[in-house]
DNA sequence: TATGAATGAGCATTCATTCAT
DNA sequence: TATGAATGAATGCTCATTCAT
């Protein structure tokens, strides 16, 4: 009704204001849920952290367990990155590799939180799982498909089980995270000085562990 | 209070009988936890499954977070597998992985439920995650880097950053299960048929993904 | 602030206004009890049915309880009717009967879900029970004790307990309407044809019930 | 599995305690309800007046709206006088209206406030009048009727509408309780005394209000 | 006046834990 | 030891009411 001001297109001041205060108590609630997880959290907490009353969150979510959605979306828009991945092409492999990596990296650091808070909700809930593994993992894992098929045609990668070596690594960054969120100090090390691990892990990656001598 | 039978050196039959009881509550906690997650199990629903009165489970456990603790210490005792692997390093390593693999593989699966519900109390709670990492998974990277340093020594590895290395490989495999507890089918479907698989992912390590006219 | 239109005696457009916005909000109050309750019914509901914001009825009542109150009120009035009920001393008694029933039925009809709505909260609290019964149900009562008089001075009626027989008189219609309320389907259907029974419970409380062979 | 003493049929000492335990909260239920209404009443006065914890209700109700529920089916046995009113065809019928009447204003009497908590529920909500009418009103109207309709074959009443007759009777009590309980001071101290009211209107009732002179 | 977002007291219900039997 | 009824603190959520705009 009052769009007054030239600030954006389709949004009203009314609308932003809206957006801003979701958006404040959807960072409360996931701090609150990386701190404490999502049972340890209770509405207190959240409406505490947002500095907002507690009945002022059913304003905006319907319960607790929409918050947790919520943030799962939030969580998946990583996921609008992939045109950059498909842009990687054009790079030779090592350095899209680094390049990508670490920037990735950056992005799931901040967030490795959130993720670790919401993951155990994720795996203790099958009808969380399913639209996150539609809208996230499914996505990321035909996109890195798409990729490798991409580098084998050019030649760079051997022809191999796509689906099952798009899934090695990916589960190897999972569970490297994984390995970091349960609090294994080399990993947690490594992590805050990335360049020479991810160069290693490219390594490793591309060329296995076998020894030169040796024959497959 | 009765030892009068010789049934066996130190165990009374008392003490049998409480650690069969004890046994026997820790086992209905695994299965309620693995079904309903370790916050949506009552104590009442372990009593039931345990076929057992609710204050009993206290007669036996602190509280619901001991049975928890004691689950976690029951899986950790798949270590003591470790024998086993150190006396691998007589077998060829492609042998040696993929039996050794599969074997695992068995035992994993079927712990693997139990491990999705106990997870996200790991991941959620510090306080649980250090005794858990401490007991588990030190252990297990140790034992690993110990075979790997062997191996290399041997000459079928070549020399590499070995912590890493087993953390990638470690993390592989932790990704691996992470995608089959998140939904992921085909996964899933290949867990169900191992060997292939297993011969897939041995190739993969050993030789990378490198097309064969390429240079690192 | 502004009355400079000559609309109407001692009401301004402003006045007249505000009457109506009133009047809107009752009615939508009115409805929204009907359909689900004192209780069931909350302010945002109210705001609704009467296109209003919520704040906006708390210019108009100062809180929930005061729309129960003027909705009670607004039944009172129909005491206004009163007049008719004297002037009905000129009919003879069955024609009295009978019109003024029928007339009263139609009306109740119309009011009969909302006092379903108003009469649970009137019987639970005292304090609404009293001004209900001082300004509805002692007017009526008393008017039917002066009108059976009359008619028992004119020999219409024996001479009897006046107080009694007109509560009786009333109670029978105020539980008959209750048999609606609860569901009986007899007196609903009777309700929808309402001249034939209307004459039989004429008959009723003219004749009694008594064999005529009898005696008393 | 303990039913030593001979204290009763099928009963064990537990199962006494636990139906004493749940009357002990039905009691305190209805005391509660009585004077605070169904919605007033909180679980935690139900708990205090009950002397038992808050907790403790819920081990013997599923939750608030089941304690409303058997306090209405305890209600509901009332009827179980039933015998007694078919028995009652051999007095005559004065005798038996007078006394069967004042046999249950005893009764009605105690139990009118609970009834005056309850009622206000089940006229607000149709999932509790349907199970209610059904158990308590509509066999009582039946055993009336067939009552009637006996009294009829026999001669004392005349031939008249029995279904409309009944329940315009049955009407005139309700309305009258609902005239007690919206506070009329007349019918309350009528039925402080209620030899001589119970008289008159029985007296109504045969033979109606028509002056002896007057022909129908 | 009208609005509707913010408020927070209040409530039904759950469930781990205790303890008398 | 085993039992399971009793406990009551803790929690998610509702909704009448307020008040800045």
């Amino acid at each position: 009704m009052d769009d007054s001001d030239g600030s954006g297109p389709g949004t009203t001041r009314r609308e932003r204001r809206i957006a801003a205060r979701r958006e404040q108590i959807l960072q409360a609630a996931a701090k609150v849920f990386t701190e404490k997880g999502f049972h340890g959290a209770t509405t207190k907490d959240i409406a505490e952290a947002a500095d907002v009353a507690e009945g002022t969150i059913y304003n905006y979510f319907e319960n607790k367990d929409a918050l947790l959605l919520a943030l799962i979306n939030s969580l998946a828009m990583l996921n609008q990155r992939e045109q950059i991945m498909e842009a990687g092409l054009q790079q030779d492999m090592s350095r899209f590799f680094v390049e990508h990596f670490l920037d990735r990296l950056q992005i799931v650091s901040q967030d490795m939180d959130a993720l670790a808070a919401i993951l155990p909700e994720l795996l203790a809930r099958p009808e969380l799982r399913e639209p996150y593994f539609a809208s996230v993992v499914t996505p990321a894992i035909a996109m890195l498909e798409r990729h490798a098929q991409a580098r084998i045609a050019h030649g760079e990668i051997r022809p191999l089980d796509v689906p099952l070596a798009v899934r090695a690594f990916v589960g190897m960054f999972l569970g490297l995270w994984m390995l970091v969120a349960l609090g294994d100090p080399f990993v947690q090390e490594a992590w805050a000085k990335p360049d020479q691990v991810v160069e290693k892990l490219f390594d490793l990656i591309m060329d296995g562990i076998r020894a030169k001598g040796e024959e497959s």
